[in-house]
DNA sequence: TAAACTTAGTTCAGCCACTAGACAAACATT
DNA sequence: AATGTTTGTCTAGTGGCTGAACTAAGTTTA
């Protein structure tokens, strides 16, 4: 029996912890408003924010405006504590930056490759993490752990079992960094990450249930459902990649027949585009940067697989609709590019639906772009670093 | 900002609820035995189980077995303390159960009828619970409070918003039956119902993520995720029935094409049987029931029409389990009392998919045949006592 | 310009729940 | 009968929160 008992360890945690999260949100706030906004006595909060203060966590800078009365003290969040970094690790690149507490990215770095084996990226992925460390600025905390997204399956202990675009089997990534560069290390889905990255600093900010659509040569989906991630039983949640949508469709290597990425993901696109008759420049590979900037010249063969490739992707959307009820819907990675030519026809299919369930129903493109993933895996490790830091004193 | 504030009645709020927690789980159990479970301190605990000694929620039971001291005190939870109602509003029947609060049925009820208005079910409602509550034993609290599982969508503040197959829109029934029997309400979806009645007295005991797939004449789920149930944003969530598996299938009344529901439900079934060639005796219906005779009367068309919608079936489960990845899915409503001739067809369907999804999960069908709605909602209204009860103190 | 009023933040006594440990009660073992 | 164990109660002590008084530093009003 593992469930939590209470006491006044918890409460302090607790309030601290809230404490410092209003004062993230509303950065600059007095005292006597944070008191106002929590709830909690103005007593509490003084002895917080000057543990707070003490830890390097806010800083206090300088008397706001009066409301008729004393000036107050304003509290920042001092989001150049520490610094995190985020790594999104794709089929063929690998995307590093180096974040503050708030997510900013001081810096970034990206390698791309082809074909290499798990220790070939390992020794890149050593040299993006060596790289921004040299540009890490000092800091109280300096590195606070290292957040990584990873295009496949991870067990709920941060093990990747099966990253097939990668060939990878049961690796462990985490133990590797975590002894290499002695912080925390988080590994997750590249979806989750993504869904996490939109809900931190994206589109998805005021929702509490969110679907991330992944949409690159397949398609994963990160769930944000009742404010926290769902992960599944053993982490394997949001393969809705394979979700049969046509019960007698083709046969997709997963087993299953009429899998939803095997007409709308980036790969169904370009094979749609081959079979089109669309030819790449000579010595190049038949792409989705071709195909946009096909589209931003007008092509209209190209904007009809666009569109089809859309009216596919509707169809899932709407199945997650029914399934989710969610509140925002974000398209991310690469196929976000595409927005322009897709957005018509995946509206076209949603007037399919009942309309009540479309009801606040936001749907959008990654505003992330490419960083989503990245980012919230970044995020990961800051929460993780502040939540255990709060709890330690 | 709505957010938590902690203090000392937060924690013996907490801790108040965690011993009760573990003496329901536990019966009989000793306070020596809660303080080593929970971690808490023996006198927290003793000050505790007085409390709920004089609220009479628990109760001791004379000297345990010594295990080699002092003989222990044993507690029991005090299921006869009061009395919840839960009622399953079906298309075409109310099941109405008197439970205890550990979900034990004292009695039950149930009319079956054909297209009644809301106002006459209102009448047929309110005399199957005036009959339940004349057979209630007297206890300390009485009546607790009622749940109803509906089969259509309920909005976050239990109004019911649209349930198609009885007609109704916009139907305020936990206004109406609060006012009349002075008790708090809780109105639910049928499947979210069904899925919680599953987890607490069912199959889905030890899971966290179960999924509770409602098939009757359309298809409903009820998802269980981290522990609790998912209502989506607006509580509409859990409509896999309307999950496009057809992209280019028939078109279903909700506007979509190809629903899952279309192949998979009771209607599918019947349709089904109707267009081989079943028919039913002199003026009688097409039913389930008379296919469930028939196939086990060893009838090859019947056999092989359950075997066809137990494909569609499996299909859409396969989904599911790319979707959530569960521990847990069980089918239940109508259809589970065809279990025997879908069960089959149904793991053949599984066989399509990577082992490693399947790791740990289990699929069956309803323990608790026509009960799941029912005791979900009375063990909700249970729940929502204890919890009132512990706060109020 | 001074008095009156407001607002911000600190301090302190009091409260409450939890904890540790002493203790008594009740039983088992030797 | 003596010793050791386990159960449950009791008490003193701890720590965090609360409310209220208080100081500080502004604005508004006459």
């Amino acid at each position: 029996m593992k469930s939590q008992t209470f006491n006044q360890h918890v409460v302090k945690k607790g309030n601290k912890s809230l404490v410092l999260q209003t004062i993230q949100e509303y950065t600059p706030i007095s005292r006597a408003d944070i008191a106002n906004k929590t709830g909690l006595n103005k007593g509490t909060v003084s002895s917080q924010v000057s543990e707070l203060l003490s830890e390097d966590l806010i800083l206090e800078s300088g008397p706001g405006v009066s409301s008729g009365g004393r000036r107050p003290v304003m509290l920042l969040f001092n989001h150049l504590a520490g610094y995190s970094i985020g790594v999104d690790i794709g089929v063929n690149y690998i995307l590093g930056i180096l974040t503050d507490l708030q997510g900013n990215i001081t810096t970034e770095k990206i390698t791309h490759f082809n074909d290499l084996s798990y220790e070939e990226i390992q020794i890149q992925l050593n040299m993006i993490i060596d790289s921004l460390l040299l540009s890490m600025p000092p800091s109280s905390y300096g590195l606070v752990g290292i957040g990584v997204g990873v295009p496949g399956t991870v067990s709920t202990e941060g093990e990747i079992l099966l990253a097939p675009n990668l060939n990878w089997r049961n690796k462990d990534l985490r133990g590797y960094l975590e002894e290499k560069y002695d912080v925390p290390v988080l590994i997750e889905n590249e979806a989750n990450a993504g869904a996490y990255g939109e809900k931190k600093f994206g589109a998805g900010q005021s929702s509490d249930n969110l679907i991330y659509i992944s949409v690159g040569i397949g398609i994963g989906v990160g769930l944000i459902l009742n404010g926290e991630l769902y992960k599944g039983h053993n982490g394997f949640s949001g393969e809705l990649g394979h979700m049969t949508i046509e019960v007698d469709g083709p046969l997709c290597r997963c087993g299953n027949q009429g899998c939803w990425e095997l007409y709308a993901s980036e790969k169904a696109l370009v094979n749609s585009a081959a079979e089109k008759g669309i030819r790449p420049a000579e010595g190049q590979k038949l792409s989705l940067e071709m195909l946009n900037e096909l589209a931003e010249g007008g092509d209209p063969v190209a904007i009809n697989i666009f569109r089809e490739i859309g009216n596919y992707l509707g169809i899932g959307i709407n199945n997650i609709i029914n399934i989710f009820n969610p509140e925002q819907i974000i398209v991310g990675n690469r196929l976000a590019s595409s927005g322009n030519w897709l957005r018509e026809s995946i509206k076209e299919k949603q007037k399919q639906m009942l309309r009540t369930h479309q009801k606040d129903l936001n749907i959008c493109f990654s505003q992330l772009s490419r960083y989503s993933a990245a980012l919230g895996a970044s995020a990961y490790a800051s929460e993780n670093f502040l939540a255990i830091n709060i709890q330690d004193i």
